[in-house]
DNA sequence: AAACGCCCCAACCGCGTTATA
DNA sequence: ATATAACGCGGTTGGGGCGTT
């Protein structure tokens, strides 16, 4: 595809907005709606592309935009949904109220990024955990997950948000109430066709994840885990359970990379995962 | 007070995707 | 079915602000 750059046009204005042009830019929107941004910045009066009154408009001055320092919520927000998302900055926003991608992207790498890096003790509300493990050499790891909390009442299989979401069979996931510590063992068969059938089952991994659907169907422990992996977008994930086992590799192909993570939300732990 | 270096973030660029003619 | 236009996303940049020397 040929296409001539956006701002080809000689005489088209780049670099910051001045006041008024963000005044032409707001006036003219709030009194037509934005349209086709190409044909904006003429209709408007503007002298620049409309790639770059698009831009101005959903990063700066929509009027839904949150302004302010990120909270500590968000902060945490961001880095979970990282975890589960990637560099996905746009799906990352959809999921915090008022913050554009642009906004999200700069945080990450201004802040986040290296807060990761000093990350030394977990914190008190959460861990996360995260293992690469190479396809070509078919194994299976083990997390576990030890806490004084009694987990006898967990109840076997898994159970997404939605009821008419797939569920797991048996052959995909044993589960097994263990010893007095009440551990519970969870095996995961990643096969490609069975990973198309999680596609329906993602949860999203926000504040409601921890407090709505999900809690809901489980016992009152104050032991909250999630487990999400995959290849590519297709996680499945658990809670509440102590120990998992992810027995991958078998079925995957040659250049694929099985992942998982591990977000726990309770400051009853006792152990971090061992891999 | 000037010079320097680092940090931050608004804005740009390039490219993939989607819509439309 | 194809070409083109428009949109949207993620990576990158550049310049202003601020702290340090």
């Amino acid at each position: 595809m040929v296409r001539a750059p956006c701002c080809e046009k000689m005489g088209l204005k780049k670099g910051p907005w001045t006041p008024e042009e963000d005044q032409i830019l707001v006036s003219y929107i709030q009194a037509n709606g934005h349209g086709n941004w190409r044909a904006l910045p003429k209709l408007a009066g503007l002298l620049r592309c409309g790639k770059s009154c698009r831009l101005r408009w959903t990063n700066y001055l929509r009027p839904d935009i949150k302004r302010g320092n990120f909270t500590r919520e968000e902060e945490d927000s961001i880095i979970q949904l990282h975890e589960m998302l990637g560099n996905r900055w746009s799906a990352i926003a959809a999921r915090l109220p008022g913050r554009t991608d642009n906004e999200i992207k700069n945080v990450w790498h201004t802040h986040l990024k290296k807060r990761l890096k000093n990350y030394q003790a977990p914190e008190n509300s959460k861990r996360q955990c995260k293992k690469n493990i190479d396809s070509k050499a078919p194994s299976t790891c083990q997390i576990t997950l030890k806490s004084s909390h009694n987990f006898s009442n967990i109840k076997e299989g898994i159970n997404g948000p939605d009821p008419n979401s797939p569920q797991l069979s048996s052959s995909e996931v044993s589960t097994v109430t263990a010893d007095s510590e009440s551990v519970m063992t969870m095996g995961v068969t990643n096969g490609g066709d069975q990973m198309d059938s999680y596609e329906n089952f993602i949860p999203e991994i926000d504040e409601s994840f921890w407090t709505d659907d999900l809690l809901s169907t489980a016992d009152n422990s104050s032991f909250d885990m999630a487990i999400s992996g995959g290849e590519g977008q297709f996680p499945f994930y658990d809670m509440k359970q102590e120990s998992v086992e992810l027995d991958v590799g078998a079925k995957l192909e040659d250049d694929m990379d099985f992942w998982y993570n591990v977000f726990i939300k309770s400051g009853d732990l006792l152990e971090l995962p061992e891999f």
